[in-house]
DNA sequence: TCAAAAGTGTTGATCCTACACCCATGA
DNA sequence: TCATGGGTGTAGGATCAACACTTTTGA
């Protein structure tokens, strides 16, 4: 490589998160508002240049880190973006990755300096983001969809007792569509993820659900 | 993105592609023997950085042409590399890609002024490599062998019309192991991607086999 | 007629889907 | 007692793995 070929100067790295969450009901990504020039003004997805020091997984931990004071997400990677113009200042090239956080750890996160607004935003409600984090975020629901009869996934999404119908209920919102109810318990109970705790959930007016917890 | 910051100086992009034949029986991969600093004298995968102005298949199925004179490879993405130290003079990410290559066609290839040396060795007979590219063949073999059904690999690695048995013994060779010749010829023909063409190859000295072709 | 490779079907196990009724509770 | 949501089992179809005998050819 002939690092004085001026096709090779400029050239950095992004890390992109969708983080995803449950909230209402509803499958809902994080995005920040820009306060600088490109996209000033715009929502975009989690994320920033990686340093010279880090590795692509590193990067994308200290910026979500950064920006949202979350950590130790489970980062599923989902695509590479290297479109020569996606970023107008300089080539830099995007690794996108997918990750679900459970909407009570975001309620203590504040704002850092360096974002003037985030906000989460319904997955269908997703308006014209800077960059090219529109496509990078598609790939991200894709993935997302993949992964979600996870145990990573879903043991963030729920609290550490839960009933059957939760689980479901949460599956059925990322998926978009109904699921048939015995043929869902039965799943995941085979793969022997969950357990009984013996417990029982009386919070609805109903017959009370079991309990479950990961074991 | 603070680009006076200099953590962000200096990084670069390689596409790396790990190009599998089938020559003898065995699988091979495409080695090159490096004529520079880093690594002079070391075998690695084909390859190199990418420019400003590509995005990264262009890239990839440019630094390909370039080092071997092959063109249209189908190329499947394998995995991305991040490692800060994985090359020495400056930071560089490695996008991995994987692909096969008819050995008929890469007879006529003469070596490029970029390469001393190019070789193909078989799989596990591979030396040390450069970088880290005894990595990036581990994650391609194994998308290879993912995607050894696919009517892409397929089509590259067989001759317009050619026999069962011939298709049988590629996806053995690859796979490294038997199959069931029944199951095999069910799984492929329910398929639909090849059909009889009425020929029968003769050139064996035993009862001739149907000859295929992809439809 | 023999050796060698090509060709061919069936059976059982597993997995997935579809589907309907009873149970426990609070109002 | 009723309305609501929780809980459960089975039957049919599709898919996959295992397995043995017959056919065609050249020597």
């Amino acid at each position: 490589m002939d690092t004085t070929n001026p096709l090779y100067k400029n050239q950095g790295i992004h890390a992109v998160a969708s983080i995803f969450t449950l909230h209402e009901g509803e499958v809902k990504v994080l995005l920040i508002k820009r306060t600088n020039e490109p996209f000033k003004g715009s929502w975009i997805l989690v994320g920033g240049a990686i340093y010279n020091n880090e590795d692509i997984l590193t990067g994308m931990n200290r910026e979500i880190y950064e920006k949202t004071k979350l950590q130790n997400l489970k980062l599923v990677q989902s695509g590479v973006f290297s479109d020569p113009q996606r970023a107008p200042q300089m080539r830099m090239i995007a690794i996108g990755f997918t990750t679900v956080v459970n909407y009570e750890k975001t309620k203590f996160s504040s704002i850092t300096p360096k974002t003037e607004d985030a906000k989460w935003f319904k997955i269908n409600e997703v308006p014209v983001l800077g960059y090219d984090h529109n496509k990078i975020l598609e790939e991200s629901i894709k993935t997302l969809k993949c992964d979600i009869f996870e145990k990573s996934t879903l043991i963030e999404l729920l609290p550490s007792e839960f009933t059957l119908p939760q689980v479901q209920k949460i599956c059925e919102t990322i998926l978009g569509q109904k699921l048939d109810r015995r043929n869902f318990r039965k799943q995941l109970l085979q793969k022997k993820l969950i357990c009984q705790t013996g417990n029982y959930d009386y919070s609805s007016q109903k017959r009370p659900a079991n309990l479950y917890k990961f074991c």
